[in-house]
DNA sequence: AATCTCTTCAACCGCCTCCGG
DNA sequence: TCCGGAGGCGGTTGAAGAGAT
């Protein structure tokens, strides 16, 4: 266990402590949280003293109650990301992982249980019980493998294309020029992950209307698809700033 | 007023990924 | 290519406070 030899503190952290790290962070700066135990002064692990710092201590942090637009987008981006507490809390400024998590756990959670076996759900906390959650991975954008996903992969499961060719295990091949192989693989969950991406729920005249992939048009497509955001992986994308008001404008 | 139960959330734990040697 | 250390994350715990009995 790391730093059981030393007998660091534990639990609850004193105005004092809080003090010493808050003066080490400003004045070494974020990182190397290795050695900020012994620049503070503090009998810390470098894990407490990291979460301590982001969690409470960091300039910016929002305390108190969840707004309720706050607690849409994270039923929102719970259902389309699941338990991935820091991407979420990455698009609320000023909460923490640890916040949005605890909120879920004690609040929504619950909320979803209840609601899941009642027929009447509040418009404004509408939960997705039965959503299929598609996590993003750690997979870097190409240029072909999106225009793949999104064009040619439904005309692919209607017809036969030349370029691609679905295996038995749900997997697309796709002529892949940037690919050493000449091959990229695509799921079809990672498709949905960039499909559920690119849809927005709008209200009209009190109605719930859907705005699938299709009907984004060919501008959005090209933000999308910028040079930059070659190489990047899927969680880079969904924390950057540009693309994310392309899909929330 | 005392005790019990429930709720909240700060903090810990263990695992995974990344990166440099 | 392998290995170890550091950073980061999600799951879980438990202390403290609030509310109920």
């Amino acid at each position: 266990m790391e730093g059981s030899y030393l007998r660091v503190r534990k639990g609850a952290w004193t105005e004092e402590e809080d003090l010493l790290l808050k003066k080490c962070i400003e004045k070494y700066g974020e990182g190397k949280w290795h050695q900020v135990p012994a620049r503070a002064g503090l009998n810390r692990c470098r894990k407490s003293c990291r979460l301590r710092w982001l969690n409470y201590l960091k300039p910016n942090i929002k305390r108190g109650h969840f707004a309720a637009d706050e607690v849409d987008l994270i039923i929102r981006l719970h259902n389309l990301l699941g338990n991935r507490w820091s991407l979420i809390a990455g698009r609320l400024p000023g909460r923490t992982a640890n916040d949005v998590k605890n909120y879920w756990n004690t609040h929504l959670l619950k909320k979803n249980i209840d609601t899941s076996s009642k027929t009447s759900n509040p418009k404004s906390h509408k939960l997705k019980p039965n959503t299929k959650v598609i996590k993003p991975r750690p997979q870097i954008l190409s240029k072909r493998s999106f225009l793949v996903n999104l064009d040619e992969y439904n005309n692919n499961n209607n017809n036969n294309n030349n370029d691609c060719a679905e295996t038995s295990n749900n997997v697309v091949l796709a002529d892949c020029s940037d690919n050493h192989d000449g091959y990229c693989f695509l799921d079809h969950d990672e498709m949905m992950w960039w499909e559920n991406m690119m849809m927005n729920e709008k209200e009209v005249d009190g109605h719930q209307l859907q705005c699938s992939a299709n009907d984004i048009d060919q501008s959005v497509l090209d933000q999308i698809m910028n040079e930059d955001n070659y190489g990047k992986t899927m969680d880079e994308l969904f924390l950057d700033e540009e693309l994310w008001n392309v899909f929330n404008p």
